[in-house]
DNA sequence: CTGAAAGCGCTTACAG
DNA sequence: CTGAAAGCGCTTACAG
């Protein structure tokens, strides 16, 4: 069967303590004894065996990533730099998705407990999020997104400032009768909606109900419906606030089915700077950030809690910055 | 500090054995003393350890999975699908990215060896997978996609019928000069264009090696990049096949900042059925599949693999079906 | 610099 | 239906 490390101390003539040094490095080895155990290791071709390894450290070297929906694109591309802030820090990623259910949270949290993962990155979908209370013995969690009362570690980027800067770039090009689309209960969509308002209401529009546009899912094609329906019933904004690129690219096909082109007779912002918006007709004006650096940060920071439970909570902002292309135009 | 089954047992006057029994059903447990277990459980709010369960059992209950990139919509779409098969059946799915190196395929085989997961399923990026070789010790592996010799399981999609087809409905719109994106030596490349080869073949059409366009990369941006730069030097063709979805998304782009519009300059086709195919501007027509199907049927054969590990090869082709959209028109 | 012993928390034969 | 013992493979004090 498998070599264990006492099959390979046998053969190179040595304690199973030794063997163990020679692959921690904890200790200094003799080079003589670590070659011989080199030799042994490579002849049995040994491969540790984790659970062992983490039943005896507490700690697998494995972290969970739980995201609401791994098919959006910005999920996508989120757990791709977690995987590689991961990987850089000799990590591993083990993923999930939560699909907006606090109680899926919840699970994900014991599972934690359970100690196949080190600790939690999780993006809760709902600002009050029941999962991550107070008093309950929670392992090493950071949020990423922005909730209500920051109980646990938070990495998240101003989402009503982004907002707010969209609209008045909108604002700025002549917009007055802006529509925002993907509203509803997500801690997103209250946020980015929040910095809709300021914006319009520091240029003095008043805000029109009619123009907020909620969608059942945040996928292109929810958007698309929800756009669709609302154009059949309404007349046509000047300007269109997308909670996402995703759901810009739904907006601008539902424009397009209704003759309307962007941004001739309408312009369009969307928010992530998704791979896809630098490419699509026509690339979109979003919101970017470096996601890399978030991914790495919320890492970090996770495994600074995991080092020090104790430590006190840690909120990190990561910086945005709007990037203008082809889906905005001044009136 | 946290309850182990001794302290449960302890605190239920049973031995740790009962409550194992409780925990794991194996045996039938008299309700009297269930029910004394169950409240111990609850009372010490009891987690078990999954790393001790996992030395002990040779299981950890929880798979990986290994993606090229995960930024790619068609990666993570897999990826939501083998989350979902895999919760169906009580898994946890650790996820990587090869990112198309062979070099980080033996890696995971490792990895899977050293029994964090139970068994892998790997989206091999050439044909000659090196990682997967005969006569080494192979944890249980499933490929998703062809390789040139079956050596491991596989779930796979005939991807030359398909794209054979795909290119058979441009040549019946009447279109003779037909590229096609994404040339590599990927499998997935190599085997798409041998179903373009054969298309053509069959309509006696002589095949124009500079119609051949090879990418440096897969996302919308490599693919917008490598067509614009063919477009500079060439005639712009009648019809186009793209590797997937995302790369003709690129490629519209590029027709667009040319001045084409499709599909009445161009007529494109993609593959995979992203979701936003459906509503991006023109909506693509592709070659669909049944992705959680295809997932599903990936884990089950992980599954029985691991439970049999002797048992004969298994081999699952997964039917596709074309669908027919607004980016392609008769000439 | 190295060895012998103990134990992480669980479950599986082995007995009753 | 339940108990006492042993062991999965590793590493950490404890001695030398």
């Amino acid at each position: 069967m498998r070599a264990t490390v006492r099959d390979v101390a046998a053969r190179a003539g040595v304690s199973p303590k030794t063997v163990s040094n020679v692959l921690n490095g904890t200790f200094r080895v003799s080079p003589d004894t670590r070659s011989r155990v080199e030799e042994a290791l490579a002849a049995l071709d040994y491969v540790p065996n984790l659970s062992a390894r983490g039943l005896r450290n507490g700690r697998t070297g494995m972290i969970a990533v739980a995201m609401a929906d791994l098919r959006m694109p910005y999920s996508a591309e989120m757990c791709h730099h977690f995987v590689e802030a991961a990987a850089g820090r000799g990590l591993h990623v083990q993923i999930e998705e939560t699909a907006g259910s606090g109680e899926r949270e919840v699970e994900l949290m014991s599972r934690a407990r359970a100690q196949l993962v080190d600790g939690l990155i999780l993006n809760p979908v709902r600002l009050e999020t029941t999962a991550v209370q107070r008093d309950v013995n929670l392992p090493p969690v950071v949020l990423i997104g922005e909730v209500d009362q920051p109980i646990v570690d938070h990495v998240w980027i101003d989402n009503v400032a982004a907002v707010r800067e969209l609209t008045g770039l909108l604002i700025d090009q002549g917009h007055r009768r802006i529509a925002i689309v993907g509203t509803g209960p997500m801690a997103t969509a209250q946020l980015r909606l929040a910095g809709y308002r300021k914006a319009l209401r520091s240029a003095e529009i008043k805000i029109d109900r009619s123009l907020l546009v909620p969608c059942e899912g945040w996928h292109s094609t929810d958007a698309a419906e929800s756009f669709s329906a609302f154009l059949d019933r309404h007349e046509p904004p000047e300007a269109v606030v997308c909670m996402t690129d995703t759901i810009a690219f739904g907006v601008i096909s539902a424009l397009h089915a209704h003759g309307l082109s962007v941004p001739d007779d309408v312009s369009i912002v969307g928010y992530d700077n998704i791979t896809d918006s630098a490419t699509t007709v026509p690339a979109l004006t979003t919101i970017d950030f470096d996601k890399q650096r978030f991914a790495d940060t919320a890492v970090d920071v996770l495994l600074s809690r995991i080092a020090n439970p104790a430590a006190p909570i840690m909120s990190v902002t990561i910086p945005y910055r709007l990037i203008e292309r082809a889906s905005t135009a001044t009136r």
